[in-house]
DNA sequence: GCAAAAGTGTTCCAGATACACCCATGT
DNA sequence: ACATGGGTGTATCTGGAACACTTTTGC
């Protein structure tokens, strides 16, 4: 590989005595990982911000995350960070994108390798619980936003929720996100709220269920969901159906 | 933001006397780009490859990449690296993902930004010849080769080429790439071969000239192709068109 | 009994598919 | 003249869109 001429400004840190410091040839930049995650709640997206305790931004609202070991997996990394700051784990992770502009951190250079995951409604109590019984972690608070009036965010992290949006939008045009946001037995009416709620428009009724029915990739679990009104039977999305159908446009 | 527990396993680099190292109170990883950089030629989409004149994978082929200056953005990276080792310019670079296994490079650990780039056939001819013109380059040769039919890569590129030909799979189902890909001026003969040669099986001609034509996406340009038979109208993309419609299904 | 959500079929239209022959040119 | 790729129209089928009323429960 080539050599890179020499950068024009990078002061070396002042090394504490006794410090340990990590030295190289050419500059590296720091790296970092952080995960926009995302719920389907009270009939709207929700993205979990935490709080940031310290500086840069101190105070603000940013996307859980942080640097990467040297020695960890990317993915690993952006798992144990969500794990650390909001109780959150489990949950599948999916390559977003990648930010690096030079000046996105005031400290040093940092690149940040964006991860998007999805949360299943019925998995979001369990994690508000585990989030708050942290104090150890970075975050001052955690919680969820409405995607729709999210609070002014650290760094740059308004560009990465704008790209996650785009992603997600084309992902909930595909079976794969609807099975992931939806809890694990759910009523088509619950469903058809969540497909209306992508594409921002009503969805008629009986269409929508034709459609999903004659997909085949729901089963009935036999059981009902009690609510105030008449009772509306309960679905899961089956399995062995989906596993080859992930890709599959569930929207006309 | 968090300290981070020491990692176990980063010897410093022998500092040359009189070098200047670059230190940090945490190991950092290296940072590179590479691209891949795919064109539609001899009725196939080939690739763009270089042989490493270095260590490790000397004699291997590679994607064209390298590593990014500290106050560099990534796509510039990416550009001036391919502009360095293949001559290409003025290529529109889309990133495709991050690859970061900590043993993915045997010198350290390395995290590369791996961008996704289509060449318009018509612009083939002019890089071919700049790129053997750069012998000062990291690049023993550069040669492009057949997606159906790549030599052995060096490090992980054969995983980053899977990856990038499953995008290109989809962006090719879109209008985007398809525009991309063809010379300014194309038959539709030669258009309907490269949407065959995107999905793999044969269209009707009939029916894909019918659909292109009644979408109002192509104007002719009066001009004619004269080849060893019947000559061949010409016709280009519409920009007008084109610009609120870069997502549009060009296949059904 | 009434408010509120669950559940259920048919008609119509647009767009995709399947299909075969004549035309213009270079050799 | 003939070989080769360029160019054209119609019948049919599939799948989406529009549309309103009955049923079941809790209060």
């Amino acid at each position: 590989m080539p050599a890179m001429p020499a950068p024009p400004a990078v002061p070396a840190p002042p090394a504490a005595p006794g410090e340990t410091l990590y030295s190289y040839r050419y500059p590296h930049p720091a790296v970092t990982v952080d995960t926009v995650l995302i719920a389907f709640l009270q009939g709207a997206l929700q993205l979990l911000l935490v709080q940031r305790r310290g500086e840069p931004f101190r105070g603000h609202w940013a996307l859980p995350g942080g640097f990467v070991e040297i020695d960890e997996a990317l993915e690993d990394a952006a798992a144990r960070e969500l794990a650390e700051e909001t109780g959150a784990t489990g949950v599948q992770l999916e390559q977003l994108q990648t930010f690096g502009a030079p000046d996105r951190d005031p400290r040093e250079r940092v690149i940040s390798v964006v991860y998007l995951a999805l949360l299943a409604q019925d998995r979001v109590a369990q994690l508000a619980l585990s989030a708050e019984g942290n104090p150890a972690s970075d975050a001052a608070a955690v919680r969820w936003w409405p995607l729709e009036s999210l609070p002014p965010l650290a760094f740059d992290h308004a560009a990465i929720v704008a790209c996650a949006r785009q992603r997600l939008r084309w992902k909930l045009e595909r079976l794969s996100a609807t099975c992931e946001l939806l809890p694990a037995a759910f009523t088509l009416s619950q469903m058809q709220r969540l497909c209306e709620c992508i594409q921002g428009e009503p969805l008629d009724k009986r269409n929508f269920r034709r459609r999903v029915l004659e997909q085949g990739l729901l089963e009935e679990t036999g059981d009902q969901l009690r609510g105030v009104h008449r009772p509306a039977r309960l679905f899961r999305f089956s399995r062995e159906a989906l596993a080859h159908e992930e890709a599959r446009r569930l929207l006309p």
